[in-house]
DNA sequence: GTGACACTGGACCAATCGGTCTATTCCTGT
DNA sequence: ACAGGAATAGACCGATTGGTCCAGTGTCAC
């Protein structure tokens, strides 16, 4: 919430996830993003010379690194790939619930945007980037490799699909019940 | 295929759906919706009085419509609740192959359009017309009503997320395997 | 025929879009 | 002190946006 210290360029990205995640990446104009980065027009194409699209790649990767913290901090202290996934599930809905968030920022910023095929193979990438994190976890725990690879990608496929109902719902308690469908 | 004989109204929903669900709400303009179904701007504003709004409520809509056909088609054979869900699993990867459907299309219209909680309402509003219609044919077969209940969204999400899992790898395979997570 | 009304066609508009450009300020190494 | 690159500041641009408006066109009932 303190903003003011940060650099600038961190100041655009932040704007921008927030926004892009709320109304989506043709649905934010530059002008709403440097004014909630209280920053000029020249320092946005000084730090990300393409423009737009640039800004966007480094706010769909700032998002995935939030969520690589959070799928981490969910299974280090796990001592099943049960009890990993169940935590996940409650820090989802407790973020959603905080921040109202709209959307897996990923989908959003990336799905609808230009060139689309390269945005959408990088949102290809990230995604199988939070499944390898959840992978590894669940080979830790003690499941065997395919197991742990089925598992890791329903567990991913429940909380895409079960943040959409939250948002349609307006309520967090989809999330908290994705548990028992695990 | 054959616009040429559909009415004006019916050729702007269609190509208005088509286009949302590619590009989204805001990046879709009506030069585009109007070029795709061949009508003048007088049309859409008489056919549609508040504009672009009016336009993505009612190809939602339709949208939603040609969702529950596709259920009750699933359903209507079905002897056992899987076997229906399995079948429309598998007609939702054929759809996924055939159209390249970007996304579940009430998604792309209403969360990140104007008015926003009016959207939204509405999204939730058609996403548990869903869910009712499983519930429906999941009863019909036998289930207990709570069962029913938690089957039927327990698909729901499987599906919203696998759609959006296979989008971005570009591949229908997650949805012919969401048979395996139900 | 003729009036009434649903519909079409497209010119036109202010506002906003993403992007370019140059002038200026700030900071750091020497 | 001063040079020089990094960063800031915002005026400016052509293109496109959603929306308005009205003159035409078709098609009914009478």
């Amino acid at each position: 919430m303190t903003d003011a210290p940060l650099p600038t360029k961190d100041r655009l990205i932040r704007a921008a996830a927030n926004l892009f995640r709320t109304r989506g990446y043709h649905g934010v104009g530059l002008a709403d993003v440097l004014a909630e980065a209280q920053a000029p027009k020249g320092s946005l194409y000084h730090h990300f010379p393409n423009g737009k699209s640039d800004l966007a790649i480094a706010a769909a990767n700032w998002a995935s690194d939030e969520m690589l913290r959070l799928i981490a901090a969910s299974f280090d202290g796990a001592e099943t790939f049960e009890a990993g996934a169940t935590t996940l599930c409650y820090k989802l809905a407790k973020l959603f619930d905080i921040t109202g968030w709209d959307t897996c920022p990923v989908a959003n910023i990336l799905f609808e945007g230009p060139d689309n095929d390269a945005f959408r193979a990088h949102a290809g990438h990230i995604y199988d980037g939070w499944i390898a994190e959840v992978l590894d976890h669940a080979e830790r725990l003690g499941l065997s490799e395919s197991d742990a690879s089925a598992r890791a990608e329903h567990l991913f496929v429940l909380i895409q699909g079960g943040w959409m109902l939250a948002r349609a719902r307006r309520s967090s308690e989809v999330l908290r019940d994705l548990r028992s469908m695990l």
